[in-house]
RNA sequence: GGGCGAAUAGCUCAGCUGGGAGAGCGCUUCCCUUACAAGGAAGAUGUCGGGGGUUCGAGCCCCUCUUCGCCCACCA
């Protein structure tokens, strides 16, 4: 026998991850003679290493795919990174930045070599974090969204859409970054509250006849205004409609235009028009026929359009337009107003709705399926809430401007011939226009929304569109898991893509998982600076650990708020397992490793292989409905508070002796510890593997063995209501011994008046008594002399009165008190359960299986309270 | 403006289809008892956010209000 040590030490985990690694049981193959069970893993952006949150749903991943691998499935979980365009090429940008250079000067190639320098150093990082954490992905079909057969079937995609006439490109008012220096997607944009104001400007009537007064949040906009709309029923401006206005410091004549967009309620019922910088603006300009000025450029600096304003930085550009409109007696009034500005979601800056000609790929016709795959319950989303949330955002969807001003992405496979103007898309080179047949064709410069690509994940990973062989047999894929804020940028598209090229959906499941808070109640973020590295807490607390709390954690109803001070706990959890072991393992002695004599078995062991079976189906149905803190608590409940706490005290005395009872309590102790720790394997892989090679088992890994199922033959209530009494008699013995202060090495005698059937039961397990309440006699008498009642403490359940003699230990009085605080409460009890007896309501209507219980509970208290009073008595 | 989630012990959270309020941490007392002091034993602590309603019975179902959080939305 090894010795153990007393302390259970993680750092073996590197070891034991080789170990599996080294037997290709994380590899899967097509086998069709077995049933399958595949995942591919969302893949995190190469931009940086990963935090908590990240952790949270990696290790869901693993959890269920241990368990799946364990229940005899043919496991794939694919991992792999995402290229993550615009957030990767503004990590590179800000690095490059520092060098006092920008990506035009170096040019794009060199840019991009950089670019692959950061996605293979980050790529890396990540790749450590998941081995650390233990993740059993199949790392030799590990991709990137930017590999070659990738590359393949992003182009693949993008030329079927095309040439379906999805994709087009129009000019439209998108949200353009000026930082970036991009179009970005209507689902990139983070609105804010920011305060501001509502500056209010007159425009007056070319005939000098007056002023219409206009609001607006964006001064510098009223250069490119075309017209001032009011909405046709407005009595105000009856009339009105068709006169010019001459507009402020640019001079231009604008008419005024009726519109229904125009609100009469808000402002002044008279809205500036700016075709070029808003999307409602640039509507109402498409009815009217008005011109489009751009005022704002790509770089956020007024245009030479902007006059004397050119050049200026548009907040400078904001200021300076409010002082002029002023200096010329224009500005009607200023008023401070909350406005939800459009920004950045990866750079933060403030958006600037722009006019612009990108590529755009149609919706309506992909959402029609991906609505009908979700309604008709063929992928399913865990929550079920979420479901409601994908429809509500697919029934609205927009068209998608799939078009990136990057350079790091997929460059569009799209050719533009400059004889006759059109667009040839194609999967490889193409030399010549497919209209006109003119070799005069130039390859567009932008690149696909990162989206576009992971859009393809779940089946371009698999091979598509050059193999079949994977998709054959492992797709569609059994579940998603992946967090919230995504299911619009990546979940909703993965569902219309696979529908649109595979004509199967990419998944049955969809698993949202909570959002990771730290302890102040703050979203974990890489970009709020809020994120923590896995590996700390890893170094610190061990890998299992961590996994454990983060599981634990996982309910579906709420967002985790995340401190060390969990995992810290589950350390404890680890450490009481890990010596729970070194016990069992310890005693094994003479043990012949068979399996426990089924007719010779004990009331403590009958009830503790109940309750294992009672936990092998509450971890199966958490895991099943993707419960998993069920499941994970579940666990923890029987190991450390019936396993530990109660068995092994139990088998302690039983262990002393020799023989037949003895080995049974051996087998006992190994078969449960050994299904608990299959049962645990998923959740702890590493402290599970440790131990179960270290007690008798069958197979070379645990990570291969089978995954527990529940036995009915094992479940006997009897023996747990048998144990129930003996441990309600145990806690009671404790109890007195605390209140007299009894030391915990000296035994007590004690007297019980019990009834027959409970006087057996406490006989039968006599050893069991004596050795968990630290008594060395049990005398079972059937009254306690009168005067001698003063001379115990005592105690009562049902059936049975408890003394201890108290040897003149205790204070009377304080007994007294004690007693009387408890009948107090008894009593309290007591007359709310009665009401119900006494509610002739209740006794018609309530089930015959309610009121036979509350009849027994009433009986029970009214027992209690008797005694109590009696014992009050006689002190 | 719409939708979703949350409000339970000092803190973080469980509470399944309505039937005697729970865990962990923290706190009090005792204990280094040969598995474990990263531990053990025994305790204290709650108008289950407010108000209505349904029911014999509500933490759980319905209505309503309040406070947080998160999504979505073109109100200048």
């Amino acid at each position: 026998m090894t010795e153990l040590p007393k302390n259970y030490d993680p750092s073996s985990a590197a070891e034991l991850y080789k170990f599996w690694l080294d037997k290709g049981y994380f590899h899967a193959e097509v086998d069709p003679s077995r049933e399958k069970y595949s995942i591919t893993i969302p893949p995190p952006n190469v931009t940086g290493s990963l935090h908590i949150g990240h952790a949270l749903g990696y290790t869901i991943h693993d959890v269920l795919v241990r368990r799946k691998r364990m229940q005899g499935f043919n496991v794939l979980c694919l991992p792999g990174t995402d290229h993550a365009g615009i957030a990767t090429q503004n990590k590179v940008e800000q690095k490059l930045a520092k060098e006092g250079l920008t990506r035009h000067d170096i040019g794009r190639e060199k840019f991009l070599e950089r670019v692959w320098d950061w996605k293979n150093e980050y790529g890396a990082q990540i790749l450590n974090q998941f081995r650390t954490m233990g993740y059993s992905f199949d790392w030799d079909r590990e991709r990137f969204t930017m590999d070659e057969g990738y590359s393949a079937a992003v182009k693949k995609a993008f030329v079927t859409l095309f040439n379906k006439g999805y994709i087009y490109r129009g000019a439209r008012v998108i949200n353009w970054c000026p930082r970036c220096m991009t179009a970005i997607s209507d689902i990139e944009v983070e609105y804010k509250d920011q305060p501001s104001h509502l500056w209010h400007f007159k425009y007056p009537f070319e005939d000098g006849s007056g002023y219409v007064v206009v609001a607006t949040t964006r001064p510098e906009t009223m250069l490119g205004d075309t017209a001032v709309a009011v909405n046709p029923g407005d009595k105000r401006y009856e009339g009105m409609v068709g006169k010019m206005l001459r507009l402020p410091l640019v001079d231009r004549l604008i008419p005024i235009v009726a519109d229904d967009y125009v609100d009469l309620e808000f402002g002044t019922g008279a809205v500036k028009v700016t075709p070029a910088h808003d999307p409602n603006d640039f509507e109402i300009g498409m009815r009217h026929n008005l011109e489009q000025i751009h005022v704002i450029g790509n770089d956020g600096k007024m245009t030479a359009e902007a006059g004397k304003y050119a050049g200026l930085d548009r907040d400078e550009a904001r200021k300076q337009v409010v002082a002029d409109i002023d200096a010329l007696g224009l500005l009607d009034k200023i008023e401070d107003y909350s406005h939800n500005v459009g920004t950045c979601a990866r750079c933060g800056t403030t958006i600037e709705p722009m006019l612009s000609e990108q590529w755009f790929c149609k919706m309506k016709e992909l959402a029609g399926p991906a609505i009908e795959a979700v309604t008709s319950g063929a992928v399913k989303f865990h929550p079920d809430r979420y479901a409601k949330t994908y429809l509500e955002w697919m029934e609205n969807v927009r068209d998608w401007c799939i078009s990136r001003q990057l350079w790091w992405g997929h460059q569009i496979p799209v050719w533009k011939c400059e004889d006759c103007g059109k667009y040839t898309a194609s999967e490889d080179e193409c030399d010549s226009c497919s209209h006109c047949g003119s070799k005069n064709v130039t390859r567009e410069t932008d690149v696909l929304d990162t989206w576009f690509s992971s859009a393809l994940w779940p089946f371009a990973t698999m091979g598509w569109p050059l193999s079949e062989d994977l998709l054959d047999y492992f797709y569609p894929t059994d579940v998603l898991i992946t967090a919230r804020d995504i299911i619009y940028l990546w979940v909703a598209r993965m569902i219309f893509s696979s529908l649109e090229y595979r004509k199967q959906i990419p998944f049955k499941d969809v698993y949202i998982y909570a959002t990771v808070m730290n302890e102040e109640g703050k979203r974990m973020s890489k970009s709020l600076g809020t994120g923590v590295d896995p590996l700390e807490l890893v170094e610190k607390y061990g890998v299992d650990s961590l996994r454990f709390a983060l599981i634990s954690q996982a309910g579906k109803n709420q967002d985790m708020r995340f401190s060390d001070k969990r995992v810290e706990n589950v350390r404890g959890f680890a450490n009481k397992i890990w010596n729970a072991s070194r016990f069992v393992i310890m005693n094994l002695e003479g043990y012949d490793g068979k399996p426990m004599d089924e007719a010779k078995l004990e009331t403590a062991d009958k009830w503790i292989l109940s309750r294992l079976n009672d936990t092998v189906k509450a971890a199966n149905k958490g895991f099943d409905n993707y419960d998993m803190d069920d499941a994970a608590r579940a666990i923890y409940d029987f190991m450390w508070n019936e396993f530990c706490d109660w068995y092994i005290e139990l088998a302690k005395p039983r262990l002393r002796e020799e023989g037949e009872g003895k080995r049974n309590v051996q087998a006992v102790l190994t078969k449960v510890l050994e299904t608990s720790m299959r049962l645990l394997h998923p959740i702890m892989p590493f402290i599970t593997e440790e131990i179960w090679q270290a007690i008798p088992h069958e197979g070379e890994s645990v990570m291969v063995a089978s995954y527990p199922e529940a036995d009915d033959s094992l479940e006997d209530k009897e023996a747990e209501a048998q144990m129930s009494v003996v441990m309600d008699l145990v806690r009671a013995v404790r109890n007195i011994r605390a209140e007299i202060g009894a030391a915990p090495s000296k035994p007590v005698p004690l007297t019980l008046i019990c009834d027959g059937d409970k006087a057996e039961l406490v006989k039968k397990a006599e050893v069991i008594v004596k050795s968990l309440a630290k008594v060395d006699e049990i005398t079972f008498a059937d009254a306690i002399a009168e005067g001698d009642k003063g001379k115990f403490m005592s105690a009562h359940f049902p059936g049975c009165d408890i003394y201890v003699p108290m040897a003149g230990l205790v204070d009377v009085e304080k007994e007294k008190e004690r007693i009387a605080n408890e009948l107090k409460s008894v009593e309290k009890d007591l007359s709310k359960h009665q009401a119900k007896l006494d509610n002739e309501k209740f006794m018609s209507k309530a089930p015959e299986e309610i009121k036979q219980k509350e009849i027994n509970i009433v009986k029970e208290l009214t027992e209690t309270a008797a005694k109590l009073k009696e014992r009050l008595a006689s002190l």
